[in-house]
DNA sequence: AATATATATCAATATATCTTGATATAGTTA
DNA sequence: TAACTATATCAAGATATATTGATATATATT
């Protein structure tokens, strides 16, 4: 009951909807860029990527100070058809934009 | 978005989820048995019932004072795969108790 | 070592949701 | 019509969740 809950609670989110329906689309980013694509401040971000992470719908691979969020693959049945229904949605995405310190991120 | 997130949310909830489970166990029930046997108050069960129902998981059928709730069929594929992810979660369903006022209810 | 940067966590406030008890509604029976 | 019953809705308080700005952590660079 309290995996199911988690899971569903992390669906229950407009952010987080957006934030699956956005690396869904364009695959693997780090925090700076969503920072930058999606306009929203750090803390609120990472918060969120923490929550869906959790509730098994993130994976996260560190490099250096960069962290990059993507869909966990391969996804249980449920967050599978979960994330179907997402992309029914028809929502709206940002256009993707680099957080263009071009150091070491968009590798 | 919206439809989504209001079935999302009728989902994100410990007594919503048992409800559902129960009505699936044991069919049609009308509020009353659902009172005695999940020993709820009842403005509490019409609440978590009238989620239900307009997150598009329960129907309601009037006859005289009673209200007899059921699984709504057929369900979209992604509702019936929340309800197929419920029952796959063992969950410790208290036994069905009639309402026993013997007048209409249960037919 | 000192500074800078990316990310995570914390604290305070705001907003939403749940529970309960009280009241309203609408059918039923006397 | 009046009293009764099943269900729905409302109001108040309690609990959970989201947002923001500040701070902490950890890696990178000089």
């Amino acid at each position: 009951m309290e995996i199911f809950l988690k899971t569903v609670a992390a669906l229950n989110d407009e952010t987080r909807v957006l934030l699956l329906c956005f690396l869904d689309e364009h695959g693997e980013c780090c925090v700076c860029d969503l920072q930058e694509s999606l306009e929203m401040i750090q803390s609120r971000l990472s918060r969120h990527l923490k929550i869906l992470k959790d509730a098994g719908f993130l994976k996260v691979v560190r490099k250096g100070t960069w962290a990059y969020y993507s869909i966990r693959s391969p996804l249980d049945r449920f967050r599978l058809e979960a994330l179907e229904e997402i992309r029914y949605l028809d929502i709206n995405l940002p256009t993707f934009k680099s957080c263009n310190t071009d150091k070491e991120c968009k590798v």
